[in-house]
DNA sequence: TGTACATCAGTGAACGCGCGTTCACTGATGTAC
DNA sequence: TGTACATCAGTGAACGCGCGTTCACTGATGTAC
């Protein structure tokens, strides 16, 4: 058997990168339900028949795009911790800009709920990358106990996904931002009780 | 001008508010973009035409039953609270019971990011009614000044409410046990701070 | 008491539209000889 | 070097279907006289 490359080496597997990346942005804005496969591929610049030489179905770009974007979510969030600590991490998390920021921003808050509509595999997708997020947050807690860091950075991250979600509703801006700050204060607080 | 009762008094407002029951279920369950008119009016034993002489469209439906769903939860937390306080009614809330309740439980969990693309009117509903929630869970406080029960009142509910979506993602049952039992204490840790 | 009429909650077919998916095809590239 | 052929990423029309919404209608009820 004979492998031949006819096409620039790797150029289907940017293809499938950039529908993934349109989708991502697509399902944090409008989320998964109202997203359409031919809006996507009309904004990574194909036509829709082109989205099955990618994927088998819809069901399959979720799960890889949950995936994907969760990863490099947690990738983002090892850099801020790094960079900044704790503190500058929550804040730039619970920041206005970012609630303002739909299409770009974090993955879990504005899907958590339909992906628990997904099918098994999709949410074990997810669960296996939450799982990462949380050893990365233990990091960066103050206690002892390996399993008081990891039971803290559950509950730091449910109040993130809940506050960012409760922000992006209220359209009272200043109540909105109240809710932010509130939600840093309370992570911190998480953060410190030691037990 | 005279007002005659032609039907049984009360008829079309008791199918309105049946349509709206139908509705949050089928909201809850699914999300608002994947509940579709027609199967609501099914559910509600009604042909889809029927709808519209009680809703002006689907976005007011979303709006009235946001309202009305939001109203009775608030309700239904101030018999619990009442009944058992704080502890009882946060175990209540994350328990595995609830976790699989669906279609009749939490209506915030499930639908909160869904609510934050609203048109502003279905999110002022929200606001409305979480404000009560706030003030609700304000009085099962310990703390002695009134903003710091409003800022952990706040708290708790994002943080329920991204804890009941995470235990729902989770196929691990145990896992997502976890989860649900590190929200009930971590909820307790922020009632317990005095600031 | 009996009949003609008004009211109106609900019916059900139809509208244009976008959905997820399929498929025969195009056309640029590389291979074989 | 030149020509016939194979590969395959992407095209674009089409499929059946359900969406939100409209509308002419039905038929049970109550009113008027």
């Amino acid at each position: 058997v004979e492998l031949t490359v006819r096409y620039a080496k790797g150029q289907k597997v940017e293809t499938r990168k950039r529908i993934i990346e349109v989708a991502a942005r697509r399902f944090r804005e409008h989320g998964i339900a109202a997203t359409g496969i031919a809006t996507v591929m009309a904004d990574a610049e194909l036509t829709n028949g082109a989205f099955y030489g990618h994927f088998e179905s819809k069901e399959h770009l979720v799960r890889e795009t949950v995936q994907a974007e969760m990863a490099a979510q947690v990738a983002a969030w090892r850099l801020t911790l790094r960079s900044g600590g704790l503190e500058f991490a929550l804040r730039t998390y619970l920041s206005t800009l970012h609630r303002d920021m739909h299409g770009t921003g974090c993955t879990s808050a504005p899907l958590l709920a339909e992906i628990g509509r997904q099918p098994t595999a999709t949410r074990s997708a997810y669960a296996a990358q939450l799982e990462e997020s949380i050893d990365l947050f233990a990091d960066y807690l103050p206690a002892r106990d390996a399993a008081i860091k990891r039971s803290t950075a559950v509950a730091i991250i449910a109040l993130l996904a809940g506050t960012l979600q409760m922000a992006r509703v209220i359209p009272d801006e200043a109540v909105s931002a109240e809710i932010l700050e509130n939600g840093v204060q309370a992570a911190l607080k998480l953060a410190r009780a030691r037990r």
